[in-house]
DNA sequence: CTGAAAGCGCTTACAG
DNA sequence: CTGAAAGCGCTTACAG
């Protein structure tokens, strides 16, 4: 049932020129044969396939990069690797990568803008800015969802920030901002995290010991409100019931908690497959304009953690197998 | 605060001549001053240094590759990508690999064996089987957790299996059967999953539908036994008042679980990071014996969720920051 | 449709 | 210590 392992391989190279040798024809028709060239008759092309299968001859990735100026090869460069959300993503890229018969680099620049810059410039010499801007409407997100727990009667929030230099942390902080600057009677706290669980245990910790608890908790990922759900649990102190919890970016995680999580629903894996397929476009059509910044919608996900909403179940989950 | 994208680049590229002809050396200088060779006085060095980052010269890989056979990446073929265990393998593999100026390649299999062939003979023209050959202990972990389950008085065991194919999940398997096989008047039902959350809810699910419900259930990953638990609290079912219940992994959220994770501790960074270090070293000395398979130790960890411990923190919680 | 030849950018014996 | 030259394996005009 489970397939054998595939693994083989010899210490000898085998080139372009054995199997040139093996069918009895140039280098050159070779290289035609097997990259698909219309110009050869489809006896030689088979030809030569059945020569290179004998031989089990691969093509030497970087003799060929050499002369196409191609590595296929893409590289992903995140912030920095962080649980689901990165798996997700990867995910969602290598599926478009593998589709197209690119090769994943992956690399976390730990806030490192020397590392970052050495990443990024394994690319240039196949020319300039070939990057895909690509966002998650963080800020739209974050609005909506401050709106959503003031609908639910919450005024006194707290809010959890992501790491400072993070884009996505800051607009999601930036959302939750200007929907409670624009709602009357509301008022706000805000404690710094680091998107992972640790910190939002921390956080949940520190608002327990607060003087006046808020009523409501809007973590900016799903990590940190599941790190405060579980101060919260800890004490005793019920969600929904005592206060109400929120999270980023619905994590496949997030609706196993107890309660359900009640978060911002991104599709992570199609955000890095269409970041790709940006990308991808914008190397095979290097003059064309270069795309602008797209910002991927996300939506509200109501689950049972904030109270109110009447369903215990996300129509969203319903749909899943 | 936020330190400045560093993105940059030219549409044409800068060679070794370019950097010769601005330092006035030939290239056969230009290669060795860059790379560190020894037979280079230290003001000629400094010369072509000067040179090279006037231009911003950045050696093409493949022209390096090409000549050298190496390529300077590494790859991780994974089965599949499956959320935190993934990421910290990843990171585990990334920060190594950082360390020695490598870069990451990733894929998932999906199971494809073509595809990882594929993946596979990528790097066969570097010579044969460069396999770091690097395990969990899964049956001493998977047996050792059974026979805490078995200590904490359960005598009434579900498992909840990985993937078919899988080799980790096989073992765990393995290490309950023996253990349970091993104990006198313990029963014992298995329930097939597939690593991911969904498949540990539907177990979970399955079990408290049967007629007499275990009195444990261990799932072979921290994920499944998520799913599994949140299968249980929605059906107001206590852990561990009324059932015990395990995982394996202990991934970063498994103790941030309400009730926190009883499972096996294992170092997943570590072991990305000892799987590149094995690997590299193979690859550095191709002639050496190829080290044998290396079994990394795993560790129960006893949190609240099996019940009969006593302690609410395992010790490796507390020494955490 | 096929082949001979040039050349991609780099490293490394080989001389000096 | 430095340079001229060969060569890594491949692709692609250029002829025929």
């Amino acid at each position: 049932m489970c397939p054998d392992d595939p693994s083989q391989g010899s210490l000898t190279l085998v080139t372009i020129r054995d199997v040139a040798r093996e069918a009895r024809v140039s280098v050159a028709t070779v290289s035609r044969a097997l990259n698909g060239s219309a110009a050869v008759t489809a006896r030689t092309r088979e030809r030569v396939q059945r020569a290179a299968a004998r031989l089990r001859y691969v093509p030497l990735g970087a003799a060929r990069s050499l002369v196409t100026r191609r590595t296929q090869a893409i590289g992903a460069l995140l912030p920095d690797l962080f649980g689901e959300f990165f798996s997700e993503l990867i995910r969602g890229i290598d599926v478009a990568a593998r589709a197209r018969g690119l090769h994943l680099l992956v690399s976390s620049s730990h806030g490192d803008a020397d590392e970052a810059a050495a990443a990024l410039l394994m690319n240039s010499a196949a020319g300039g800015r070939r990057f895909a801007r690509l966002n998650i409407d963080n800020h739209g997100g974050a609005f909506a969802m401050t709106r959503h727990l003031l609908a639910c009667g919450h005024r006194d929030l707290a809010f959890i920030t992501g790491p400072e230099c993070n884009y996505d942390a800051s607009e999601r902080h930036r959302g939750f901002r200007e929907a409670v600057a624009a709602a009357r009677g509301a008022t706000s706290r805000v404690l710094q995290g680091d998107f992972n669980e640790e910190s939002g245990y921390r956080a949940g910790r520190a608002l327990l010991a607060a003087k006046k608890r808020p009523d409501a908790v809007f973590a900016a990922n799903d990590m940190m409100a599941i790190g405060c759900l579980s101060a919260f649990n800890e004490a005793r102190v019920r969600v929904p019931g005592d206060i109400a919890l929120a999270g980023f970016d619905d994590i496949p995680i997030a609706r196993f908690m107890h309660p359900p999580l009640t978060t911002v629903w991104v599709r992570i894996a199609d955000l890095g497959q269409a970041a790709l397929e940006r990308l991808v476009a914008q190397m095979d059509a290097p003059d064309a304009p270069p795309a602008g910044v797209t910002t991927l919608p996300c939506e509200v996900v109501v689950r049972a953690s904030c109270g109110s909403s009447g369903r215990h179940t996300a129509d969203r989950d319903r749909a899943q197998p």
